[in-house]
DNA sequence: TGAATAGTGTCTTTCAGACAATATGCC
DNA sequence: GGCATATTGTCTGAAAGACACTATTCA
């Protein structure tokens, strides 16, 4: 019987026992020239002291997003970052206290709004590079998994980098997010070629001088949202 | 709170409200050069008369991806063809009897096993051409629009058409699924040269005779899963 | 032999990738 | 001057895109 068919759903639509409903967040950070990722530690039943990624449930007056947002903000004290809905995670045997079903997002944090809050109401919670990632609770290690992907292969075809560096930036430092994202070296003056010639970088004209060495151009990217290229 | 958090979870994990979880399906297939999808007409309030795509509710015991498999069954008869979740929609207002999550997925249908089912529960179910869309309930021109530029963008670097075409295949038909998908015509020798060097097409050595002209080789996908390229 | 579709090759341009030397600022 | 990072150009190979004619079958 589907939502559309039965002649009698206005009276039925409560009659099904119902998911709980949450939503789980992957919130990438660089550090260290790491990517990593925001893992809390649990402290009940299930999975007892294992480390999860964030989440909880979705409010009944709440868009996903906006219990996504909700989440990041308690987690993190951050608004306005870079968002996006990952993938619904459903098995129902991935939560062993009941049908729980998650809405996955990935969130993505820069250099300098990276804080974790003071008064978590989480008992720990910690930043580990993704190459170097601990047991996980549930189903979380495949959600991580598939959110590395997703990642990876925005960003070859995106201007999502922005997400992860502050306004301004040297080429240098969006080279070594890529380099740290994909997992592998890439040519600087390649680099340098192609990134310009894509037209989401405007030079701001100022130089920044951080040590005994040239100074170097800072960059923007001009435009605040998700583009596609090619 | 999240469900990492509270002390007391477990006694609590019950005491939220739920929502609802429905899986709607856009289905697809190619009929008469055209991409349509499969709508169901409304029997009852709310948007009753209106076309929709069809959906129903989730099972306590049943995977997102099994939900969406018995449904496509139930509205198609079909069994084992391409299936992809698309994308979580769920806005407190989508539909106005209660809070109801839907999770959507695409499916694939090819030519020959393009039937509907006789003894559906359905009023009516009909094929639409994407170019001519009715008024859709709810918020199904939403999760339309996302679909097709998933299958779109799909189309363009993996191997997804597989799913559209029966086993064995002319290249010309091939073309004319990217043409009437992509919405623009394509050079027929670049085409060839292309999606041959690719590698997932093997040559039957079949001829099809199908009219007064030369007939043409037969193809077959070397692969049944979705593979990307490039 | 006419109608209909199948099948094929070249040229040009663009882009990716390999590769190394010079420039600038601080100490 | 020494150190550290910034900045820049050429060559080559691969792939994309523009473009038109011949082949095969049936009626």
């Amino acid at each position: 019987m589907t939502i559309q068919n039965s002649s009698s759903e206005k009276y039925n639509l409560e009659k099904y026992e119902k998911p709980s409903v949450t939503v789980d967040l992957l919130i990438f950070t660089i550090l260290d020239s790491e990517l990593r990722i925001l893992l809390v530690k649990r402290a009940a039943w299930p999975y007892e002291n294992s480390w999860a990624i964030p989440g909880g449930f979705v409010r009944m007056d709440e868009s996903l997003e906006n219990a996504a947002k909700r989440e990041l903000h308690e987690e993190t004290g951050v608004t306005d970052v870079y968002l996006e809905q990952l993938y619904t995670f459903g098995e129902p045997d991935r939560d062993p206290r009941t049908r729980v079903i998650t809405v996955a997002y990935i969130a993505l944090i820069d250099s300098e709004s990276r804080t974790l809050r003071a008064s978590s109401d989480v008992s720990e919670a910690q930043w580990f590079s993704v190459k170097k990632l601990p047991a996980l609770a549930f189903d979380h290690s495949t959600i991580v998994e598939y959110g590395l992907n997703r990642l990876r292969s925005k960003l070859e075809y995106s201007n999502i980098a922005y997400g992860l560096l502050p306004t301004e930036f040297r080429l240098s430092e969006l080279q070594r997010v890529y380099e740290v994202i994909l997992d592998r070296p890439i040519d600087k003056r390649n680099f340098r070629k192609k990134i310009l010639s894509l037209g989401f970088l405007d030079s701001t004209g100022e130089k920044e001088i951080s040590g005994a060495h040239r100074p170097a151009m800072l960059y923007r990217f001009n435009k605040k949202e998700i583009v596609f290229f090619e």
